[in-house]
DNA sequence: CTTGACCCTCACACTAATGTCATCCTTTAT
DNA sequence: ATAAAGGATGACATTAGTGTGAGGGTCAAG
């Protein structure tokens, strides 16, 4: 099939799958006309591709254990669990310094409310 | 006091200071020489931008209402408070987000785990 | 007068996946 | 034969703050 119908299939833009391409990630034949010609299989590595990147992983990290992944299940592809451990890793980290600014503008938004009620009740007593 | 002293008074890099300038969040008098110039109030001024930086405010938005918070006290400036609550959402969905990710790699690396713990004890009844 | 330490502006690099546009080629339908 | 649809490549834009380097002034000490 030609890269059209595999974007409309998978619901990928044509210029990602060609970037997917260009990472790696994809080997598609070429017809004699240049054109790119992909398998009935390319449709549900795109969707793997496409679960891998929603996951944080960088097309670079996708590349470096998909051909495996393809052909069997994760757990039998040692270059995955590390992945996803460091993955885990950053990801707890950008969460604990998320939650910090998060309980500090909570904070904030809660001292400007009490200093604004404050001062309305001085208003009151005028 | 010049740029280079402000820099290592406050820990902000030359670039960064510039930067601010042009984002218009300082505004530096200039030497005959065309050096900046600036009072030893900037330095409050520059703290005060990093602190709003970390909470992952953009400069466009510091820009907003630095000029009132530099003069009053936060409750006081009408634009801050929005802008608190406009964040603090976008910061509990990245946080829901990444959890969303997060579970879903736990799940990914328990189940590789599991598999591979089954793997091993066939291998020992051989 | 020279050296070295500062300062200036301008501009590119970075990250990473995707959008978008220009220009050109191929195929298919009219 | 021509027009429309779709494919190819290549390149720039996006985000936002910071690093870095070029090329060139300024100033003070020796």
């Amino acid at each position: 099939m030609k890269i059209g119908e595999l974007a409309q299939r998978t619901g990928v833009s044509i210029r990602s799958i060609r970037y997917y391409e260009q990472q790696g990630l994809l080997s598609p034949l070429r017809q004699e006309n240049g054109y790119r010609e992909f398998s009935t299989f390319a449709e549900e590595q795109i969707r793997t591709i496409q679960l891998y990147l929603t996951l944080g992983l960088s097309t670079e990290q996708i590349a470096y254990f998909l051909h495996c992944v393809m052909k069997n299940k994760e757990a039998f592809c040692q270059e995955v669990l590390p992945l996803y451990e460091q993955k885990l890793t950053e990801i707890n980290l950008q969460i604990q310094n998320l939650e910090h600014i998060k309980s500090n503008l909570e904070e904030r938004i809660l001292s400007i409310h009490n200093e604004q009620e404050h001062l309305a009740s001085n208003q009151k007593l005028l």
